[in-house]
DNA sequence: CATCGTAGCGAAAGCGCTTTCGTAAGCGCT
DNA sequence: AGCGCTTACGAAAGCGCTTTCGCTACGATG
């Protein structure tokens, strides 16, 4: 026994008879070394139950491989799938996840992803779109470039102004799904309950449902917050405006918009029918069962990890989901 | 401007004057300064958009204020509930959290455990009971001791095997609550499908049930995942053994209690009642909604950041937490 | 054969902080 | 006045690692 405690790198070296610097290349950074003794190196530290120390490596190297996850919510099903695929993939590759919530708050993202990079996390990955403030866009823009430029990798999930690696959920053409769907059902009137304009999410959501129903169909789109009670809120004021079928733009509201009809007795999907967007666990077991479109949120937080394990190159990569159309019992033919 | 980059300790040490062994006691320590000095010199590193680097403190100091979080799923909404608590906790404290997944396999937790010590975060909280193999309920025990000799801060969400800080859900009370009920209601004959006995989370909740319904009223219980899937594969079983309700030990259990039913076109709550454990967010919007005891896993979380903040003491401490019969629809008297 | 370039390695200088350890000053005693 | 005790502070020694720099040995080149 050298010391107490856990064996250094010191111990290694010293036990492989290398240098410490020698020891170090073997175990990190790989050039400059000759593969036998780096393998022999590495041979001796496996033996002698060796684990860096994160904080000495990023005292010294200025980062650690650390991801850093941003969610608005991790208590939202959207985010914790999510959460769920980039810790599955992370812990597969020895890497650790710190999360970070923003809360749904503008300005929130930013100040996460400042006190992320503070903590000088080697990856940072963005999940969902934030409150595209223009300025906080700017900063959160500056912020992770110089990031990169040192040598940090970062990638988000689902949004698009940032020149970085993304996971674009198929956002568009999902629309564009639930929107033929319902057109070829027959609706002619449609209630649209969206998120907030500013993210790019909802934008591009209600621009695939416009061109998913076609020309002559009537869509009339409120815009209320992103959640369960915006949905509540949103069919609240549809109810009255005679549409024939209603769409969340993701589940959550979907659910909301269930409960306000449920809740006046109207009745689904013979009297309105309702669509959602995501397909999160729980869609399937509401009532009714919600017709919605499937997103892969837990292979894109997967993807989004796979992007960051790359090195990053000039580029910014995209990696582009698909989706599927789940049709469920909430959506059906309008009232003749 | 010093140097470029983020100003360090020694900048702010030199431009309040004092050296850098008081700055540093001024920053973090507090003990062996007088409060005067420490006051200046924090208004001096706050004026100078002073950050410390975590990395430093971790390799000086031994431990780093990060929270370790481990769970079994975060796509879980039991889990994910609790996250969310901790993570807003932890944020409001400056503290960061690290989450871990064990994945439901034995060996798991210990393995996360590990590996979260291995990179010295300060605390450790552990939610969910997992795997309670003996052997490694032992080593587990172990390692937390270690853990908090040193000076790391742990405790645990829901078992209580371990003699560490304790947030314990109101399991037991909340098993008499809806067993009263379902005997009020007049069930007779009560399925439960209840997850591995090795959880203490089931054998609480199993116990509280039994004392709730009380005398002369037969519970029939089967043992099956403690996932949505266990619980279509116990209805299944309990379908045909003449029951009046059936019981899931938690609201995935009871979701998929209903989703075997439906298919069988059996009734809920006419031919059959109904209950889960929890009250997860969308148990109010499965079909028909369904009647649970809330347990409040958003503030447990945050409870269970209360208790890694303090200092710890020579006793173990616990709280416990309320709970709140939720009778919706899916539970009412039995088939005459 | 002399010269240069290169690959493999070791010595040592930090990375930014915490923490002994030592010293000087202030206090209440006898 | 002298003693010890406590308290506030500074100097300096690491914490365990990465990385620059310099050296040596070797093969390639003219």
């Amino acid at each position: 026994m050298k010391r107490s405690g856990t064996p250094r790198l010191v111990d290694v070296a010293k036990a492989a008879g290398v240098s410490l610097a020698s020891a170090s290349r073997a175990m990190s950074g790989g050039t400059g070394i000759s593969s036998e003794v780096a393998a022999h190196v590495r041979a001796v530290a496996q033996q002698l139950g060796y684990e860096p120390n994160l904080h000495a490596r990023g005292l010294a190297g200025g980062l650690v491989p650390t991801i850093g996850l941003l969610v608005n919510e991790i208590g939202d099903p959207y985010f914790s799938e999510i959460a769920s695929g980039v810790i599955r993939s992370a812990t597969r590759e020895n890497r650790s996840v710190q999360i970070a919530q923003a809360e749904r708050t503008p300005g929130g993202e930013l100040a996460q992803v400042q006190s992320l990079l503070r903590q000088r996390v080697g990856a940072i990955i963005i999940a969902g779109s934030g409150y595209a403030e223009r300025a906080d866009e700017q900063k959160m823009s500056e912020l992770l470039t110089d990031f990169t430029l040192a040598g940090g990798r970062a990638a988000v999930i689902g949004r698009h102004h940032l020149p970085i690696d993304a996971v674009l959920p198929d956002n568009h053409r999902a629309g564009v799904s639930i929107g033929r769907h319902l057109a070829e059902l027959g609706h002619r009137r449609i209630g649209v309950v969206a998120g907030p304009f500013s993210l790019n999410t909802v934008a591009d959501r209600v621009a695939g449902l416009r061109e998913g129903v076609g020309d002559g169909i009537k869509l009339i789109v409120v815009s209320k917050e992103f959640t369960r009670e915006g949905g509540i809120v949103g069919a609240r004021e549809l109810r009255d405006r005679d549409v024939t079928a209603i769409v969340g733009l993701n589940d959550a509201m979907a659910i909301g918009i269930l409960r306000e009809l449920r809740q006046h007795d109207i009745r689904v999907p013979e009297d309105i029918s309702v669509a959602g967007f995501d397909d999160v666990a729980v869609a399937a077991d509401v009532a009714p069962a919600l017709t919605t479109v499937r997103i892969p949120m837990f292979e894109m937080g997967q993807h989004a990890v796979a992007l960051i394990l790359r090195p990053s190159s000039d580029e910014a990569r995209i990696v582009e989901t698909g989706h599927e159309l789940i049709v469920r019992r909430s959506s059906g033919p309008p009232r003749a």
